[in-house]
Formats: structure tokens, C-alpha cells, sequence
DNA sequence: TATTTATTGAGATTGAATCTCAATTTCAAC
DNA sequence: GTTGAAATTGAGATTCAATCTCAATAAATA
């Protein structure tokens, strides 16, 4: 069984709460995915594939898999939220394209330390954080310096 | 005059656009506030005076403000835009309460010097950056530490 | 004054997200 | 395998911020 499915299933039982035949075609197609995706852009692939699903069941189930830790909300300022995966992805944040609106991922191991500093200073218990960064790509730029 | 008053009039001016007493009435509201606000919350203090604005001329209002470098957006995660003054405030970031809803705002000097270098190394021309911090204020701890 | 151009506002529209509630499914107990 | 309680679903209604439409109005210009 794939791991996110087990997860899924365990966090459903300890709640009470039922791995139904749409659950499941959400999650695989929540997990088939490897980029950030919209609710909307998920249901219209499950529609494309003949499975009726309801909106209201999409949006539903992406909420519970958010609470069972699966995926996670990403604000990148549009209208609409974006998911990505939690499961196997380390914490990252993201270089936003204003050009051509790529989003490319980073990691750094000094904005960790920088946080815990910024929250001794202000005595703040800080559990998470996103840093966005908005600028122009390296292909937008035709792959010349600045 | 006040100095918001004449970047907005040039900038409007710059743009064969005109300094109307709707936009007047929006530009004051917008820089009475000292805290970050959204466009619905200004509509009703507006309106509350009994200067009757409509609803477009606001959002539009505000938007030319933001073109203007009056105004910027920030965006805190729920379901509507926020802004805050640009002018006469430096940049910095925000911690977000998760209990109180409490926004404080930080700037760090280091986070300056690590955007830099996330840039360089990924090859990305940044512009801007925005840094939330979510987790539990001073106060809402009882201000006891952790 | 006449003409052009920008602006406004009432109300319609959009679109993501949520809600409602009757019908259906699931599951455990009998 | 029948029964009943509890969870789930989906079609459609609803919400709400934000945007759009377009006729009426105001301001600038000739
Ligand atoms: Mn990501
Ligand atoms: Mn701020
Ligand atoms: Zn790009
Ligand atoms: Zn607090």
C-alpha cells in the first residue's frame, strides 16, 4: 500500500471517519501530481477520467488532507489556493517568476537559524514560515547575468 | 500639502489622470490608518461619514495607489487583500499569531544579506521578498516563555 | 461654447469556496 | 443478512471579495 495512502487511512480511522471510493480517487490524484495544483485544475482531471466526483467532495477531501498532514496550502497571491506535498518533500520556500510565473523551489539551511534568531529577538514562538521571493528567472533573462 | 497628496497627484498627472475628490476622500481615508486594512473595511469608514463612495471607486482607488508606490499589498493568508502604507515605512516583514490573529512587524538586517545569496546561487534576479513567521505572540503565551 | 476624454456609481457578473439537505453508503450490532 | 446509527455524497444554492458594464456626469481642452 502507498505510503500516503496508509497515512491517509490511519488518520481518517483515528477520527472516526471513513477511506471511501472518492477519497481515494482524490488522494491518487493528489499524489500523481508533482508540481503545486489548484482544487479546480484536480477536479477537472478526475472528471476528464469518466469518475464523477463532486466539487464539494474535492474540496472537502483536500481540506482532510491537509489535517492529516499530507499536503499543505501555498498562497502564491493569485485568486485561488495551491496545494503541494508534505509526505517526502522537505520544508523548502519558493523563487516566484513575475515574467513567465514559474515557481522554483530552494532550500537553505541559514534561513532556519536566521528565524530562530528573528523569534528570540521579538519573544515570539514561531512553528512555521514561508519566504516567497518575487524577481525575474534565469530563462526569462535568456540566460544572461541580470 | 501632504507628501502622499503630491506623489499622487504627479503620479496621476504623469498619467493623463485626475485628481478627483473621490480619490482624495480614499487617499485620506487610506493614510489615517496606521495598521494594514483591507478595501471593504475603508469603504465602510467612508461611508460611515456619510461620503458616499461606490464600491468600484474604491478598488479602483486603491489600486492606482498601489501603482502609485503609495500602497502596497499583503497578503495574510484569508480570504481578502490587506494593504499597508509604503510611504514613510521601510520594508519589513511580519510575524503572524496563529491565536490571536496579532500581526508584528520586524525587519532583520541579515535577511537582506541571505536573499542575496539565495538568489545568486539559484541564478534568479530577485526584486522583492516577502518572510511570514506564523506561530504564538508574547501575549498570547501568558508571557511566559514557550 | 463645443468636443473630447476621464470618471463615477448602481447594479450585474464572475469565480473560488462553502453550505444545505435529502439520498446513499458504510459499518457494527444484532 | 437485517437493522439502525452515523458518516458521506452530490446537485445546486449561497456567500463574498473583486471585477466588469455602461449610461450619466464631470473635467479638461479647443
Ligand atoms: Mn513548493
Ligand atoms: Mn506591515
Ligand atoms: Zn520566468
Ligand atoms: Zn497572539
Amino acid at each position: 500500500m502507498r505510503p500516503e495512502e496508509r497515512i491517509f487511512r490511519n488518520c481518517l480511522a483515528s477520527r472516526g471517519l471513513r477511506y471511501t471510493p472518492e477519497r481515494n480517487i482524490i488522494l491518487q490524484e493528489a499524489f500523481n501530481r508533482h508540481d503545486h495544483f489548484e482544487a479546480e485544475d484536480l477536479l477537472y482531471s478526475i472528471r476528464k477520467k469518466e469518475k464523477r466526483t463532486s466539487r464539494a467532495t474535492v474540496y472537502r477531501t483536500l481540506e482532510l488532507l491537509v489535517q492529516c498532514g499530507l499536503l499543505q496550502v501555498v498562497d502564491f497571491g493569485g485568486n485561488s489556493h495551491h496545494y503541494e506535498h508534505v509526505l517526502g518533500h522537505q520544508h523548502h520556500d519558493h523563487l516566484i517568476c513575475e515574467r513567465c510565473g514559474r515557481i522554483i523551489e530552494f532550500t537553505h539551511r541559514q534561513l532556519e537559524k536566521l528565524k530562530e534568531k528573528v523569534c528570540q529577538e521579538m519573544d515570539f514562538d514561531g512553528r512555521s514560515h514561508t519566504l516567497k521571493i518575487f524577481g525575474i528567472c534565469d530563462q526569462c533573462r535568456g540566460n544572461t547575468k541580470r
